[in-house]
DNA sequence: ACAGTCTGTGTTATCGGTAACATGTTATCG
DNA sequence: CGATAACATGTTACCGATAACACAGACTGT
């Protein structure tokens, strides 16, 4: 194990001081570019590699945002957080993720351990925290940015969309096609929020429409996959045609029981309507393809790392934001 | 904004000096409980909080391992990435994470980036390195996980299995089934290295029965999507019949091809047989189900941990470890 | 009773950068 | 031409925790 490279090592090498050193590897203008590319040259050829830890302590900046995520084991978050990441990137800061696996008492515990690294931001997804966590943020003054949802009583800046309107636009969807014994196969338990959002939605949209008797399916706790959205229509069989459209609280749940009407010989949409959410690639693709909502997954990054740049680098930044990204109905072939 | 409270104004409101509080607030044995019940509620009191960055840095142990990965956004990988992290979380560090998007190039940038934070040890998915990084790396001494492949020229520990033999069962499944024309729907370019590897089972195994005639197809440059599988086979249209086996290079490209034959009105499994590979829950659940190859994905992220606990806690690790995880051929409903 | 050990605490120096200030050198201008 | 500004670099003192060592007092065993 060979001792660090430093700078002092790079500096001694050149003949200058640690701290010309320091300033010829920063966007230090105070140095002059003939001193700077000799510096970069000595500490590529010392094999130097700057030590963020340190400056971090010194500077008393991370340069770290925490980011929280229910899942990455789902395409949407996972391209939020990509977008997010590669903003970041740019702005020369690193993000620090954590999962919460759909469950407020974990992410309490994330929230702490991240919080000890010192994240100069803390980005949450969506609506449901502790009371102990709530107080955790509030106590330490953190910027914090919300997304996925746009909640009523934002800890902070906020950006999302309304799960519950997208849901009101896909009900009124199917119901414009003709149909109207609706069923809702979404998630149980009140821990997944965007679930409990999307249910809400389509159960008010449906009560504007005079169907009030819309049946609530479950397909088990978020995270919900393919195969749950599939055993709950197997689970059914062909009873589930009493249903003339199945409204899913995601792609993968309607993608199964898509699948699983297949197997019981169901023709979609003839039999019966399915509709996801999300616009993950299986809806695109399947055959059918599905009806479905996209969320701009992509845009929500942007739009964090916008508001975080703005906040931390400075320009300008009073008042907190609420940002909504929209959605947009896809009509498939399901419907 | 009130300045920090730090170990110093713990101390100094107790009576004690700054060792004593460090001690007492970690697991040192060497303080009396007595104290560490007055240093734990004085510190409570003041809201002290850790400065985790400041003891990275006295220390040189970050508590960070980071981690690499082609893509987030990808069932498997994620599940690798969260067993991981998991698992580190129980041995008190943390996982810091960045994604190549299948280049070496932004590899290396990422590398660079992720040396700068001080990781205690480095994950990389799998074999192909720049020739920098690896004297990056090189020059560290740092402690280096391949995952994902077991690379012929290991950087250092490695956690994988055989992609090409993987690929060779798939072949030797669809032929005892009595396909003999077979065609191969991969990756294209070299960034993708277990891409590069299945490919090469395949020729390979196909050679070994007498078929050296595979067909390659062309999915686009890694990652490669539903949608892409869909496309190539929908550009051969009905002539994709020509074949009797279409091995694709993952399932959601499997998938892609599934459905466009669905479309073209092409039976699968008799008119064409086609596999996947990585068990992807759209395997589980398309209609037909794929057949696929399982990678336990979950276990990779295991044994890597518990190699890091190993090396970074001190209990043995002398050599370097290679650990094959196998894989297991699933037979569905598509040969 | 006295050396030896164990306990609990204090002292000192330091990890690798960088803010703030100081200094020397070269342009610029009335 | 002297004064002043602009530029390039050096000096000093930290940021907050802790490893290593020092040390006083209590306990042990023979």
């Amino acid at each position: 194990m060979t001792a660090r490279v430093t700078m002092r090592d790079v500096a001694r090498a050149l003949g200058v001081s640690p701290m010309t050193v320091s300033r010829a590897l920063r966007a230090d203008r105070t140095v002059s570019e003939e001193t700077r590319a000799r510096v970069r040259r000595k500490a590529d050829e010392l094999g130097y590699v700057y030590d963020t830890t340190a400056q971090a302590f010194r500077t008393q900046r991370s340069g770290f945002v925490a980011v929280t995520l229910p899942s990455i084991n789902n395409a949407n978050f996972a391209e939020t957080f990509a977008s997010l990441s590669r903003a970041m990137e740019g702005q020369g800061r690193q993000v620090l993720l954590g999962s919460t696996n759909y469950s407020a008492a974990r992410e309490e515990d994330l929230v702490r351990q991240l919080l000890a690294r010192n994240p100069e931001a803390l980005v949450l997804t969506g609506g449901h925290h502790t009371a102990e966590a709530r107080a955790l943020l509030r106590g330490r003054g953190l910027p914090v940015v919300e997304m996925w949802t746009l909640p009523e009583r934002p800890l902070g800046h906020a950006v999302g969309f309304s799960n519950a309107e997208a849901m009101g636009r896909v009900v009124r969807h199917v119901v414009q096609t003709g149909r109207r014994r609706l069923a809702y196969l979404g998630t149980s338990g009140d821990t997944d929020v965007r679930g409990a959002e999307r249910k809400a939605g389509v159960l008010r949209a449906a009560a504007e429409l005079d169907l009030p008797h819309v049946v609530q399916l479950d397909a088990g706790p978020a995270p919900v996959s393919m195969a749950q959205g599939d055993a709950a229509v197997a689970g059914l069989g062909r009873a589930v045609a009493q249903f003339d459209a199945l409204l899913c609280v995601s792609d993968p749940v309607a993608f199964g029981a898509l699948s699983a009407c297949q197997r019981l010989g169901l023709s979609v949409p003839d039999d019966l309507a399915i509709t996801g959410f999300g616009a993950f690639d299986v809806a695109a693709v399947s055959c059918p393809r599905l009806t479905t909502v996209t969320v701009h997954a992509h845009k929500i990054g942007q739009q964090v790392a916008e508001i975080l740049h703005d906040i931390l680098d400075g320009h300008g930044g009073h008042g907190l934001r609420q940002v909504d990204v929209g959605t947009a109905l896809v009509v498939g072939e399901t419907t």
